[in-house]
DNA sequence: CTTGACCTTATACCTAGGTATAGGTGGCAG
DNA sequence: CTGCCACCTATACCTAGGTATAAGGTCAAG
C-alpha cells in the first residue's frame, strides 16, 4: 500500500488523497467539480485528476463554512473573492463588505445564544415551561417584537 | 378577511397566524410537530390547532439557528433546556455547557473569515490565484495544519 | 344556505448536498 | 501477466428539511 505519493508531501495529488485529508468522500470533490465550487484540475496523461495540494485546505474551508451555515453558493461567492486582480479590487471590496456584515449578523446572533446559555447555567431558576428563561429571547431583535406586537 | 384574533393580540393562535408571523409555510409548523420538535398544541372543539402565541418567537429561534448551521436535532436539544425543573440542573448545566463550547467553536470561526475578508479588503495584495490571500488561512486550525504536513 | 378562507389528514413531491453502484481503465507488486 | 486497488464516467439513490396537492370539514359573512 501507500503508493507513492499518498501522505507525502507531494506537488500533486489525486482525488483519493485529497479526500483523505480533507476528511470527504472522492465523489464530494467530483461533485463540487460539477457544481463548478472546484475548478477542473489537470489531468495525468491516464485522465487521472491532479490536483495542487492546498486543495485540501479548500476543502476544509468549504466544510467549515457550510458549519457556519453558509450554502455552497454563498461559499462559491466567498471563494471567488480570492481570484482578485487589481483591477477588479473595488467590486471584491463590495463583495467582502456585504459578507462581512452577513457574518457580523452571525456574529451577534451567535454571541446571543451564547450568553443565553450562559444565563441559563449560571443565574437561571426557571421552573418547567418558563417563559422568562432565556433561550427564547435569545435570537430576538427588535424587528421581531414590532411584528410580535401587532405592528 | 381578518377573522377574530388574526393579527391582534390574542392568547391563542391558529396555525396560519403562527406561519405568518414566523414567516414560515403552516406545513412546516405540522412538519416540526411531526417530528417532535414543537409539541402537540391543544385542539380546538373542531380540531383546529390553538397554539399559545409565544410559539411564534419558538419558530423564529428554529430558524436563526439554523441560519447559524445548527441542526434540527441539535436546535431540538437547545429548547429542551428550556424545560428544566430544579432537579435536572444539573444535566442542563453540563448539556448547555457542551452547547456553549460548539458556540465558541462557531465563534472563533466565524471571527477569523471576518477578519479574513477586513484583511482581504484593507491590506491585501495578491493576485489573481496568489495563496497568500487570507481566505484559505481563515478556517485553517492546528490539527489542520499536522495532518496537511504529513503528520 | 352557500361561498370562501381557513382548517384537517394523508400522501407525493422538491431542493440541497451528497453517497453508492455499475461497468470499465490504469498501473504497480508479486 | 495476474491480482488488486485507485481511478474514470454515468446513473441511481439517500437524508434533511421542507412544500404542494388531494379530499374533505368548519365557520363567519353575505
Amino acid at each position: 500500500m501507500n503508493r507513492g505519493a499518498a501522505l507525502k508531501r507531494a506537488p500533486r495529488m489525486r482525488i483519493g488523497d485529497v479526500a483523505t485529508r480533507a476528511g470527504v468522500n472522492t465523489q464530494t470533490l467530483r461533485y463540487y467539480e460539477r457544481r463548478g465550487i472546484l475548478g477542473e484540475p489537470k489531468r495525468s496523461p491516464s485522465g487521472y485528476r491532479e490536483y495542487p495540494t492546498d486543495t485540501v485546505r479548500l476543502i476544509r474551508f468549504i466544510k467549515r463554512a457550510q458549519e457556519l451555515g453558509f450554502t455552497l453558493n454563498e461559499i462559491e461567492g466567498l471563494i471567488a473573492l480570492r481570484q482578485t486582480t487589481p483591477k477588479r479590487r473595488g467590486k471584491v471590496r463590495e463583495l467582502a463588505a456585504a459578507k462581512m456584515k452577513d457574518i457580523d449578523e452571525k456574529l451577534a446572533r451567535l454571541q446571543a445564544m451564547r450568553s443565553a446559555l450562559y444565563t441559563l447555567v449560571e443565574d437561571c431558576a426557571c421552573g418547567a415551561e418558563s417563559l422568562t428563561c432565556p433561550i427564547l429571547e435569545a435570537l430576538d431583535d427588535v424587528a421581531d417584537k414590532e411584528v410580535l406586537d401587532g405592528g
